[in-house]
DNA sequence: GATAATTGCGCAATGG
DNA sequence: CCCATTGCGCAATTAT
């Protein structure tokens, strides 16, 4: 599922299946599904005004009908391309994804650098504050005493 | 190995005359009719065939055939589970985006908050530095260190 | 070689 | 009415 090789067909008539248009018949298969026909409600003749709400079918679609084929080409185009933006979505969307892991990792290691710089500091804090503690309770010498001295305590 | 396919014309423009996939079905509607004429080289008589490389047709697919209603019928099944799986993963991307944003925001938050944390126990640095300096310089004075103006930056 | 999975494409119904 | 989406089937290719 990599490599969307181009979808290559050939002109009509290389295969022995491929039909060509006219052929007017929607039949049911078999044994299975398939669309159904319906009655036709007549043409709406004349001005073709009055259309009340009431159950109006379409008519079977000529298919042969040059606006039939006309409109059946035009979806068929907005088909393609609506297919083609779904897929061009989801692919943004996978890329986000992957961006948005990428982000994740840059914050979490900041997370854990900023985290590290903390406890280093608040480290430092804790052993002033011990000096102090000491230099409150001997305070004989004047400076220079960065030698830990006491031990006692928990 | 994987050769490139064939350039296939899929020009988003007019086509002329569009080219129907083989939907021959023979089948009618109303006056059924359920007779395809079927042009099947039938059960290959004879020993080993010897097609070297030449033009092999393939036959048309006999929609009679109970064989090629099965196939069509499972690899239905198989389009249609393909899809659906398809259309899962690309829901869960789209969630797997969600959480990721939300992971994001959750680590930036996080970052702000120990950012601050770090910015204050800089400044309490600082100052006490301050301190320890003036009373290195004035160790006269007793206890009352003013307020100590300091801007630390990033 | 057979079967399952993908993929491109067209049709029709439906929603804006 | 036109375009966009969506479910579905067919057939060709590709992967197992």
């Amino acid at each position: 599922m990599s490599r969307p090789s181009q979808p290559k067909l050939t002109t009509a008539d290389n295969h022995g299946v491929s039909v060509i248009q006219s052929q007017a018949h929607a039949a049911a298969a078999s044994s299975s599904l398939q669309q159904v026909p319906q009655l036709v409600p007549a043409t709406p003749a004349g001005g073709g005004k009055a259309l009340p709400p009431s159950k109006m079918k379409k008519q079977p679609a000529d298919k042969d009908s040059e606006e039939y084929r006309l409109r059946r080409e035009r979806n068929n185009l907005a088909v393609k391309k609506s297919r083609m933006r779904s897929k061009q979505k989801a692919m943004d969307t996978q890329q986000r994804v992957n961006e948005l892991k990428e982000e994740n990792e840059r914050l979490e290691a900041k997370i854990k650098l900023l985290s590290k710089e903390l406890s280093v500091l608040k480290d430092l804090f804790l052993e002033h504050a011990h000096n102090l503690a000491d230099n409150a309770q001997a305070p004989a010498s004047d400076a220079s005493s960065p030698a830990v001295k006491n031990a006692s305590g928990q």
